[in-house]
DNA sequence: CTTGCCAAACCAAGCGCTTGCTTGGTAGCT
DNA sequence: AGCTACCAAGCAAGCGCTTGGTTTGGCAAG
């Protein structure tokens, strides 16, 4: 049932499969739809037990994109250090962000994308300095490589619209089909540094 | 207050004051948190009032899709039909696409993305057939573009990914900034047909 | 100009149900 | 003994929607 999502090794804990019943549950129904009495269900519990491993059902929301945010994060740093080539590195950093939002991540990363209005202001203050980290990350990298002249466009805006491209995959994206991430990866470059 | 939305001729009844309400009322705070009671008090009716002018909360969001949706897919087919240049028609596309996403009719489309599971199954597939016929005007039209040997990749893949770009564009973009929504259609062409 | 009428628009009240969360207590392992 | 994990029961609040009745504006007959 719930195949994707792992994020990590803390996954056989109560905790972690609560999160990891969370995240599924809540990209499928959404937040909102999703009650406690689901998420207890789905592990097997009663929905008053639940507040003993989290204080509530905000705080699962909160902790799942924790999580995705930090692994993510990780993923990215570890690209771009094992690349020196330019733009063997921006496929590197296209390659890992595809990865988070199609591949073991994605369930978590739609919920990421798309519950984050259901944080209280406070938790999404949080959520964005994780997140702040993470943009660092690529603007470093695209700053680079518009230095050496690789493109010619504002890094800043370049990042956006990568932004885009790989966030809207998971929703048109054929997993069993015959295009693969290496593949789309290699195109989305493309509209940064040109088909030459 | 609410400024946006629009839409159409439609707005001075109370069915359009509803939707608009409604629209503006579900972009800030997503179609579960938004109440009926809260729809009904921003227009100043009572709550059960509302049931006179839709049999559901349901069909009020269904509404502000289905409006939207039309008024846009006549906006592309306008754009389209004003050029014949390649490029110039690509670029129009385009322009029309961002200012159906951050201009005139944005509220209502941050509502089509991201309050799109709220539907019944039922409506989510009426919804995508409309849906369908607006892109394929832009397949249409880029399809005719990539036989004229503009670009090189898979049209197809080439509307996903602009799709994205300009989807996300409303996450980023400041109106009161320097870029202009021209300068940002230029930069997406640039995506397309390269920087020559 | 008045009168009678009707449909659209709305109100006041509340029903039935679901929700997140609390409480007080128990089983089992160390 | 004490801790983690859990259950059974239920509370208070909020939800979409219904109901029965009242106001309002327009319009044709007298």
């Amino acid at each position: 049932m719930a195949e994707s999502l792992a994020i990590n090794g803390i996954d056989d804990s109560p905790r972690g499969r609560l999160l990891s019943a969370a995240a599924h549950l809540f990209r499928d129904k959404g937040f909102d739809r999703t009650t406690v009495r689901d998420i207890a269900a789905s592990v097997g519990i009663q929905s008053g037990s639940i507040f003993h491993h989290f204080k509530s059902k905000e705080d699962i929301l909160y902790a799942v994109m924790e999580e995705v945010i930090h692994f993510n994060t990780d993923r990215l740093r570890r690209a771009m250090a094992a690349e020196s080539r330019p733009e063997a590195q921006l496929r590197a950093l296209v390659r890992a962000e595809l990865q988070s939002n199609v591949g073991d991540t994605a369930e978590a990363m739609a919920v990421l994308v798309t519950e984050w209005r259901c944080l209280s202001e406070e938790k999404q203050s949080k959520a964005l300095e994780l997140r702040a980290i993470y943009e660092q990350l690529w603007l470093d990298a695209l700053n680079a490589l518009h230095g050496q002249g690789v493109f010619r466009d504002d890094p800043f805006i370049i990042r956006r619209l990568i932004t885009g491209m790989t966030g809207w995959v998971p929703n048109w994206f054929d997993r069993e089909g015959s295009l693969t991430l290496d593949d789309l990866a290699d195109i989305i470059v493309r509209r940064v540094v040109g088909e030459a």
